[in-house]
DNA sequence: GAATATCATGACAATATTGTTACAGTTGCA
DNA sequence: TGCAACTGTAACAATATTGTCATGATATTC
C-alpha cells in the first residue's frame, strides 16, 4: 500500500551544466520527484537550508569547489550528514568511482547515464535508507510521536494505534492549531482518490480519542461544529 | 548519548590497492581520523610498532601473506591482541565472512562499500570498544550478540541461530528503535539486488523470535502493523 | 422548548495483514 | 552418496483493522 502522508521526495541536483540539470529534472519530475536545481555549491547551500532535500545528485567536476569537497563539507555538518548523495562523474576509471565514494557519497553514476539508470539508483538508495528522515519526533505536551520508530507515547507509556489512527494523529500533529473539514482530512490522510464516507472520519477520530484518553486530560483533538476537527494544545 | 573527550583516533589501513587506501584515507580524515597506510603486511608491521593505531582495516586478499593470516598473527602477540580489526573482503559468501571473523577480526565489510558504511562501522566499533578492546558486543537487555565470536547468547546460554537469523538480529540490534518495512529489511539484510518474496521476512522473523523466545519475555522483535518490524527494548 | 442539524458511540461484517506450519529444493560436509 | 542444516514459498489459521450503519447525545435555531 502506498503511504499517503509522505510528501513528494525532493532531489537536489548540483551541476554546472545546464543541459544535465534539465535532463535530470525532466526524468525525475516524470517519476514524481520534486526537483531542485543548483549550478554551483553556493546556490546548493541555500537551497539545502531552505528546502531540505531528501537526496543530492552531485557533479564530480565543478568550477570552484569540487563535488568531492562539497560532499565532504556536507558530511561534517550535523543537519546534512544523513542526506544520501549520488556522485555524477564524467570519468570512467575505477579510480574515480572510488574517489567519489571516498568523500561520503553513497553511490555514483558515470556520465553519460540513462535516465532509467538514474531513477533506478535513486529508488534503490531510497529503499535502503527509507529516505532522509528529518525531524523524526513530533511533540505536543507530553505526547510524542516518533516517526522513525513509528511509535506514539505519552509520559513514558506506549500508546497503541492502528495504522489509520497513527496517520491521522501524525497529520494533525504536523498541522496543529488548524481546522480541517472531513473532506480535507480524507484527502490528506486517506488520499485523494479513495472514496469513503465522510462520517468515517468521525469514527476514526473517535478511535484516536479513545486511545489518547487515558493520558491526555485536555481534549487534544477538538470538534469544531460545522467546520471539522482541529488538533490543538489549547482548549 | 555521552560525548566523550577523545584524542584523534589512528586507523591503519592495510591493502595492496592504492585506490582503496586513498578512498579510505580521505573518508576517514574528513571524519577526523588520522590515517596510516600500508600496502603490505611488512609495512603494516612497522607502522603498527611505531604508531600504535586504534584500529586496523585489513584487506582479505593480499599478495604474499593473507589478511586472515595477518590478523591471526596479530592476535597472537600481546601488544596487538586488543586492536579492533575490520576485514575488507571482495567476497560475499557467508563462509568467507565467518573465516574472516574466526581469524580474529571484529567485523567485516564487503567491497564495494560506501564510505558512510565504513565510517558507521568504525564508529560503531569504537563506541563499543572504547578504542581498544576485545568485546565487540551488541547488547539489549540480557541479550548479547558478540560479533567477534559470531555468537548470540542470553543469560549465559548460547542461542543457536542460522546465518540469516544472525544477520537479521544483527541488523536490528544495530538499528534499534526504528521501523523497517519488509522491503527495507530485505535490502539491508539480504542485499540490494536479490529478489525474494517480502513474506519471506515474516518467516525469518518468526524463526528468530522462536529462537529468542525461551530467553526474552518482552517481545524484542515487534510487529508494527502496516509498517514493518522494529527491534526495541520498550514495549 | 421544540425542531433540526450535527456529532458521538457501539456493533458488525468484510477485508487486510500477519502468524504459523509444512514442504521441496539447495548446499555443505562426513 | 546420504545426511543434516538452511532457505524460500505457498497454503491456511489467527488477528487486527476498516468502513458503514443504526441509534443516542448534543448543540443551534427559531
Amino acid at each position: 500500500m502506498t503511504e499517503q502522508l509522505q510528501t513528494t521526495r525532493r532531489v537536489l541536483i548540483v551541476d554546472d551544466e545546464r543541459a544535465i540539470r534539465e535532463m535530470v529534472c525532466l526524468a525525475l519530475s516524470s517519476e514524481g520527484f520534486r526537483c531542485l536545481e543548483a549550478s554551483d555549491a553556493h546556490k546548493a547551500g541555500s537551497l539545502l537550508r531552505e528546502q531540505r532535500p531528501d537526496m543530492i545528485l552531485l557533479d564530480w567536476m565543478m568550477p570552484g569547489i569540487s563535488g568531492v569537497d562539497f560532499a565532504r563539507s556536507l558530511r561534517r555538518k550535523e543537519e546534512t550528514r544523513d542526506i544520501p548523495i549520488i556522485m555524477l562523474t564524467a570519468k570512467v576509471e575505477e579510480e574515480d568511482m572510488i574517489r567519489g565514494l571516498e568523500s561520503g557519497a553513497d553511490d555514483y553514476l558515470t556520465k553519460p547515464f540513462s535516465t532509467r539508470e538514474l531513477v533506478a539508483r535513486i529508488n534503490s538508495l531510497l529503499r535502503r535508507t527509507g529516505g532522509h528522515a528529518e525531524n523524526t519526533v513530533l511533540q505536543a505536551g507530553s505526547l510524542h510521536l516518533d516517526m522513525s520508530a513509528h511509535r506514539v507515547s505519552c509520559q513514558g507509556s506506549v500508546i497503541d494505534l492502528g495504522p489509520t489512527e497513527y496517520k491521522l494523529l501524525r497529520f494533525f500533529m504536523e498541522n496543529p492549531e488548524r481546522v480541517y473539514s472531513r473532506e480535507q482530512v480524507l484527502n490528506n490522510v486517506w488520499g485523494d482518490h479513495v472514496y469513503v464516507e465522510e462520517r468515517t472520519v468521525d469514527v476514526h477520530i473517535r478511535r484516536l480519542r479513545k486511545a489518547l484518553e487515558p493520558f491526555e486530560h485536555d481534549q487534544l483533538v477538538q470538534t469544531v461544529r460545522g467546520a471539522g476537527y482541529r488538533f490543538s494544545a489549547f482548549r
